[in-house]
DNA sequence: ATCAAGTCTGAAACTTGTTCTAGGTTAGCG
DNA sequence: CGCTAACCTAGAACAAGTTTCAGACTTGAT
């Protein structure tokens, strides 16, 4: 990355002035996402320019991403794939975005069965941590772009912050509205998750010490849910 | 960056093959570390670049930190500097071990005065953090490169590490050795404190929401302190 | 004093992310 | 049909990390 995040053109996924007349190509389905009123073919780029860079990503992780490659396998010009994706590191967040949103519909669908919270969270965690042990290279390129990311990706990046904390909450399977204890205690969860991958990838923890970090961490759910004992246990 | 981490050639950091003759500058105290047994004007140069590194670093981040500008301000050859550090993570991460080791001897000189080992461990984080706040843009850049850093830096951050948790061992004050569960837990806060700071450092979390993690996350000290409740707090 | 080995310098070259430009294309609209 | 705005393409150009190379320098050994 050079200097990142300039001041950038307005581009394809940007909102209209309202003034009557809107993107040259035939406007469809707004279904999903409010920001980007995108044409039919434009949405197709766009999932082509993702699917080459999680292609890529596959191959060799973060550096096997290059940009002109992904242009190249996408069938789009340099130019424009800088107008989806700001940077590089807008690309690989999207990508990582895209692959957070299959895992939420996935976990829905055969939601974990432990007994208290905790366990649920962290089985949780542990299955999405195979998944990403099954491509280690995109595991490397996505959580690398995520944690590399500076401020001019911090609207997509909390997006994707969103999404994981969504996934925990619906493990954690809360009766009322979390509390900021709990709001914490998950934050802590991610931070962890996050920081833990890191050091998997780059071969610093093993797989075993990962599983223990997440098992210790989610701890703090039983912690910090109501009717667990308050503030230390020595008080 | 690039493709980062090809094999390097042997620089001054490397050790010899124990032929007889060594490096061609005279050889002098091998204090402190044991592999690179510097010359008095290679340990001059390796000050004066990581000075310079960290001095970029405080004025715009890691961005700011370009290796052409270290080498000018360092007065060195391009090609020294990447004999001496093999690329610009492996610089500023050597400039935050340097950071570091500096914090742990102003620590050990006033420890946290907190009543139990959680509370100091998050005093301890907390002044490391209003040091950080002090210089953003250092903080940023030796943050960024840790977290970025892949396999081919995995020894340095390894030692950036082990000096994190010495770090945090030494606010704990442990009687004895720490368990395999206190290392887990110390494991866990380091992750969410590199975390913490990076959402700090780009814009997504306050200065507030970073005080509750830490503290949060410190709680996981009482837990798996021994004799205090072992397991769920509810089994 | 000379030699060999390892270092340092200066500068050019190469790579890849990012920006810019000129011209061709598409689609709504009068 | 022809206009216009926005989009897309191809390709050059630029920036910064990294590599390479020839030559000068330093030092210990012969």
């Amino acid at each position: 990355m050079l200097c990142s995040a300039r001041a950038r053109l307005p581009g394809p996924l940007d909102r209209h002035h309202g003034t009557g007349h809107m993107t040259a190509e035939v406007e469809l389905k707004d279904s999903g996402a409010a920001s980007p009123p995108l044409t039919e073919r434009q949405e197709a780029r766009r999932r082509r320019i993702l699917h080459a860079s999680a292609q890529l990503a596959s191959k060799g992780g973060f550096d096997a991403v290059q940009m002109r490659e992904v242009a190249e396998s996408s069938s789009v010009a340099l130019g424009t794939l800088y107008r989806y994706f700001p940077s590089k590191v807008h690309l690989l967040v999207a990508t990582m975005q895209d692959q957070l949103q299959h895992m939420h519909t996935t976990l829905r669908k055969r939601p974990p069965a432990g007994d208290d919270a905790a366990e649920r969270v962290s089985e949780t965690l542990m299955r999405a941590f195979r998944a990403l042990q099954r491509e280690p290279h995109l595991a490397d390129a996505m959580v690398r772009a995520l944690t590399f990311a500076d401020r001019s990706v911090s609207p997509e990046v909390d997006t994707v912050s969103r999404l994981t904390t969504a996934i925990i909450l619906d493990a954690m399977g809360l009766d009322a509205e979390p509390t900021p204890q709990q709001l914490s205690a998950v934050r802590v969860i991610e931070h962890t998750w996050h920081s833990a991958l890191i050091t998997w990838l780059s071969g610093r923890a093993s797989i075993a010490q990962v599983k223990i970090d997440i098992e210790t961490v989610c701890k703090l759910i039983d912690l910090t849910s109501p009717g667990a004992a308050p503030g230390h246990p020595g008080t």
